[in-house]
DNA sequence: GCACATACTAAGTATTCCTTAGTTCTCGGT
DNA sequence: ACCGAGAACTAAGGAATACTTAGTATGTGC
């Protein structure tokens, strides 16, 4: 298994991949999550490179900023993230909608009573 | 809003709704996830409490314990957590069936082509 | 009351992050 | 080729946080 190694460089990935789809710098991310200017460039590739890792509030206003789940950031799964980005983009309704669609599915185990 | 504070406990809340589904004490929570005897009961409650924060691979071996997604445990919206937890529990093809569901829906805003 | 399991906490040590100050890389203009 | 500007990246030390240890509280059955 790779969980371990990609422990570390999951969150850099998803961070770094989600900044250039927005298409700023990682000074500008920095500073528009509230860094402060002096170290926001610093941070970011800090992140991006598996370096350090943020706090959780840091890692919730980079994903306003970046305009994803918090949650997106911790998938370990492709699809998981896949999910997780498109759930972030639906309102109230559909959100309600998936889940419901998502209950019908046979579950692996646990079949429940 | 609310995303300020409740940022400090969700996890915590999260994870001790978690460990209480599954019917085991903090310490053996602890312990499953590979930390030491002497300190599983400590750490776990500190986490539970939201006096501290585990770092990324201390969080996955919890979610492996808990059976969950390591995402799971970063959910703001309740109901995303429930679908992250549904994802969980489904085989590959059903999770691609979701994806696909999911991408069906109409998103909020960037409607795109 | 006693014994045991579980939950919880304070305090010091150990570890990690944040800030600072800078270097390297890339690219467009001349 | 050279220069300048912006972006990416890094080392090192001070600042902040987590982990360990040791112990206290709470609840339950005998």
């Amino acid at each position: 298994m790779t969980t371990d190694r990609a422990a570390s460089s999951l969150f850099a990935h998803r961070l770094k991949a989600a900044r250039l789809a927005l298409g700023i710098s990682q000074m500008e991310l920095g500073i528009q999550a509230g860094i402060d200017e002096a170290s926001a460039s610093a941070r970011i590739n800090q992140y991006e490179r598996g370096k350090h890792t943020p706090d959780f509030l840091t890692v919730c206003n980079l994903a306003r900023v970046l305009c994803v789940p918090t949650a997106y950031f911790y998938a370990e799964d492709e699809h998981l993230a896949e999910l997780i980005d498109l759930f972030g983009h639906l309102r109230s309704a559909e959100r309600k909608t998936l889940l419901d669609f998502a209950a019908t599915l046979p579950s692996k185990k646990k079949g429940g009573t």
